[in-house]
RNA sequence: GCCCGAGUGGCGGAAUGGUAGACGCAGCGGAUUCAAAAUCCGCCGCAGCAAUGCGUGUCGGUUCGAAUCCGACCUCGGGCACCA
């Protein structure tokens, strides 16, 4: 008897795909083609649970498409540049590309035993020079198309460690090396615009029917297309050049609720008065502090200066409102000043609380009580206006904005606008491990683009022959001067290297382009783009609903734009399915600082560290993260059960949109039920037993009704259910009495269904039972709907909307039958005790409602 | 603070207006075995001897009928533009 034993039989069926070479995709144009796509992995170091969930995903989609007729395109690569390189460079004394490469060879070597169906040699890293240049070149087009531009913009400064800080790495406002106090700064950076697209990103959601409606829902109010008016305040007192302060807002019929105008502390008018007054400077200065994240910003506690200066209101200009300095507004959306209607708005209620500055109501409920704070309805609620200067005394909040938006233009107040919350791209990074923006800075000719022939430009491995320090904090660029000194590609005399690199970003907004050429010489091969273009499945977790989405939506149009992608490709991404993360427990013990130090599940023990016996803080489970060490090492589950039971496990259970919990004891009870079909197959393939008409039958409809089930779970991304019919199919199989000729038929069936997630033992069966070929090459079932249908249904009789019996009839019994069958029913005979139903439900082969 | 989700047995979940708890884990009982492992069979929401009652985060509503639809709230998670 054979047993399982995948750790040969695995090993032995991926040489045999290899040696086939089955995975590599081919422009076949004899076949419709279907191209698969999981995110790309960041190489932190080790592969953890979370991937092998993504990939398992991914490589169901792609081989059960394999075996519906596609050419399949399902290529895997490496999200490559990004800060933990420099952070690990900085901690161990090593290189940021030594590392990144080391990690890629170590993740690979990981990702191969599971057996995906993956395109290895289409395979890259972000942080290869071919695909970086690439990316150089389409930023110069891009320039040249005015797709690029500088402008200021703040950034996290650390005033000790005098360099740039990431979100993540202030810390309650702090620097998380220094402890120093950040402080926000404005310095000049590059920018994509994708505001230009605003518009067009947002009406495109309404066509990405096969994305889910919540990602569509979160880009949309990201994108935050609003219609308000525009007006200029005239000043009183303001210095030169301030006569007007331009304000928006999207509630204009408040306007007769203003009891004062707020401007941004990187307002002109706040940095005019800095300069000049030295309590100003002071108030700006501690507005700044903190970090630059819009959740720093909204939760800090609400601070204001009144400047002195008074405007007047539009509507009676003997009416003076002040105007304060204020630290939550953002100086990027509208203007950067605002009016403020404390009635009927939480944040400047509050303010004007803390100011002491007039609430005055502009409406009222139409029914019931003036709330006690501020009375904030929705806008599509109707009010009653008891200040209102436009449209009726009753009306909805929404037509109260529009008919004070006409009055304002009719009477030359200000202008109705619409604006988004989008702000443009910023891509600028003061890092060295990223893409460099290939320009020079000139002294004659300015800020020039590199010319393409000398792309790409590339980063500096060592200094002068000295390995570069990454222990000093700042960019390694900046203090470079081999690398940084130039010629200007324009004028030939001396030039400087822009030392920003780009966003990690603009790496994974295209390389879902660049798989379809991977080794072209220019960023795409038209051909290639032409026939695998769109993606038609995505598939990654939902933390990256709206950046990493919405900016390769941008780039792609971007792309097509500068002549790289056709223009179907502008949506790259036809359906997208969002996973949901993998989660485990984060332990932590503190250093002397009493900063948190994290530590790896299989390094604690019983609650202490296994190293020191030292206590460790259990913090609840959160998404699984490289920073907080709270990964799952899955090498230990295919060492000890094989890749097929770290696969079929990760889909089992758990809907694949939901987030799973890690847990170890599911593991061994899913090696188990493989071994129980590997040993079902091996009674069958051994069996001679001889048909029996009935037990047939019912086999053989229970076997195409799995087809239909697990054809529509794999379709719906629902593989938790299709696991559910694979148990269940099994548990018919082995009570099974049908003939051995029977049910060798349906084992094959079985391995067929079983192939997409547990490619190995599919082919192990398949092959124990004479099946043709790879079972994956052969094709997809289809169930025979004769074969679906029952002869009789099960109606359970509620009573008064309780369950009180069953009756059992032939499925297409007329509804008048089966009244009568429900009135002669001994449970309802007792339940009306001579009378009549008040109503009786018949809902045709689903229940039968009888109302008393 | 703002935007988006999710809450169902001891546990993961199924049922998306029609029998709540499919399937699996854990648990309990049995068969097999000298014994154990493995395997196979059965039971398994809570309370109750039972009849029956209660039960899908909480409270309210719509409906013949609600886990499912609506409203308010609570808790947990994701995102908030320099983590990827």
């Amino acid at each position: 008897m054979a047993r399982y034993e995948p750790s040969q039989s695995e090993t032995k069926w991926q040489e045999a795909w290899n040696k086939a070479d089955l995975f590599a995709a081919r422009r076949d144009p004899a076949k419709p083609k279907y191209y698969v796509l999981e995110m790309f992995p960041y190489p932190s170091g080790r592969i953890h649970m979370g991937h092998v969930r993504n990939y398992t995903m991914g490589d169901v989609v792609a081989r059960y498409k394999m075996a519906k007729g596609f050419s399949v395109l399902h290529p895997m690569g490496w999200d490559a540049f990004g800060m933990p390189a420099e952070n690990a460079a900085m901690d161990n004394n090593g290189h940021p590309k030594d590392w990144t490469y080391g990690n890629i060879a170590v993740m690979k070597d990981q990702m191969k035993p599971l057996g995906l169906s993956i395109d290895w040699s289409r395979e890259f890293a972000t942080c290869d020079p071919d695909y970086y240049g690439q990316q150089q070149a389409m930023f110069i087009d891009m320039l040249e198309t005015g797709l690029v531009y500088r402008k200021n913009a703040v950034v996290n400064w650390d005033p000790v460690d005098m360099t740039v800080l990431a979100n993540e790495q202030v810390i309650d406002g702090k620097g998380w090396r220094s402890g120093a106090e950040v402080e926000r700064r404005e310095l000049t950076q590059w920018f994509f615009k994708i505001s230009d697209y605003a518009e067009e990103l947002l009406d495109a959601l309404d066509n990405l029917k096969d994305w889910p409606e919540k990602v569509r829902l979160m880009q949309a109010n990201w994108i935050g297309k609003s219609r308000g008016l525009q007006f200029a305040f005239s000043t009183v007192d303001a210095p030169e050049g301030f006569d007007r302060l331009e304000v928006y807002t999207t509630r204009p019929d408040t306007l007769r609720g203003a009891s004062f105008a707020a401007i941004s502390p990187d307002h002109p008018l706040a940095k005019h008065l800095e300069r000049h007054d030295p309590k100003v400077a002071e108030f700006v200065a501690k507005c700044r502090a903190g970090g630059t994240t819009e959740e720093a910003i909204e939760t800090a506690e609400k601070l204001g200066m009144d400047t002195g200066i008074k405007v007047r209101h539009p509507l009676d200009t003997s009416w003076e409102l002040p105007v304060y300095i204020a630290n939550f507004i953002l100086m990027d959306y509208g203007t950067g000043a605002i009016f403020g209607c404390p009635a009927h708005d939480a944040r400047d209620f509050e303010f004007a609380t803390k100011y002491e500055l007039p609430i005055t109501p502009v409406f009222e409920p139409v029914e019931g009580d003036y709330p006690e704070a501020e009375y904030v309805p929705l806008k599509s609620e109707k009010v009653r206006y008891i200040r209102g200067f436009a449209g009726d005394e009753v009306q909805t909040g929404e037509e109260g904005v529009a008919s004070a938006i006409a009055f304002c233009e009719e009477n030359g107040i200000g202008q109705g606008v619409t604006k988004f919350r989008l702000r443009d791209w910023g891509l600028s990074r003061q890092r060295y491990w990223g893409c460099p923006i290939p320009v020079v800075h000139c002294e004659t000719c300015g800020v020039v683009p590199e010319k393409k022939e000398n792309l790409p430009v590339e980063l500096p491995y060592d200094e002068d022959g000295q390995k570069i320090d990454f222990s000093i904090p700042g960019n390694p660029l900046d203090r470079h001067p081999s690398w940084r000194d130039c010629t200007c590609p324009n004028c030939g005399g001396p030039g400087q290297r822009e030392t920003d690199t780009m966003d990690t970003f603009v790496d994974s907004s295209w390389y879902y382009a660049r798989f379809t050429s991977p080794g072209a010489a220019t960023p795409t091969d038209p051909a290639e783009a032409e026939y695998w273009m769109n993606v038609d499945q995505y598939i990654g977790g939902i933390e990256h609903a709206i950046l990493h989405l919405l900016y390769s939506r941008f780039y792609a149009r971007a792309m097509h734009k500068t002549g790289h992608l056709p223009a179907k490709a502008i949506e790259p991404f036809d359906a997208l399915f969002t996973q949901g993360m993998v989660t485990h427990e984060i332990y932590l013990t503190r250093d002397a600082k009493n900063r948190p130090v994290y530590h790896l599940p299989e390094e604690v023990e019983d609650g202490k560290l296994k190293a020191t016996g030292e206590a460790v803080e259990t913090i609840p489970s959160a998404k699984m993260s490289k920073s907080k060490k709270n990964v799952v090492d899955p090498m230990n589950i295919i060492a000890e059960f094989g890749a097929d039971t770290a696969r079929f496990f990760v889909m089992s259970d758990s809907p694949p949109e939901r987030d799973v919990e890690w847990t170890a004891a599911g593991a061994e009870a899913t090696s188990k039920f493989l071994a129980r079909v590997h040993r079902i197959a091996d009674d069958i393939a051994n069996s001679d037993a001889p048909a029996n008409e009935a037990e047939d039958t019912a086999l053989l409809k229970a076997t195409h009704k799995a087809i239909d089930e697990v054809t529509k779970s794999i379709e719906g991304f629902t593989f938790n259910k299709a696991v559910a019919t694979l148990y269940g199919l099994t548990n018919t199989m082995s009570k099974s009495t049908a003939g051995a000729e029977t049910k060798r038929d349906a084992m094959k069936l079985m391995a067929q269904l079983l192939a997409p997630m547990v490619p190995h033992l599919a082919e192990e069966v398949w092959s124990m039972l004479g099946g043709e070929g790879f079972v994956i090459a052969a094709r997809w079932p289809e169930a025979d709907p004769a074969l679906l249908v029952e002869d009789s249904v099960t109606l359970p009789i509620q009573i008064n909307g309780k369950r009180r019996a069953e009756i059992s009839v032939p499925k297409d019994m007329p509804k008048e039958e089966v009244e009568k069958l429900v009135l002669a029913d001994e449970a309802v005979v007792k339940a009306l005790a001579g009378g009549q139903p008040k109503k009786l439900i018949v809902v045709p082969g689903r229940i039968v409602n009888v109302v008393i």
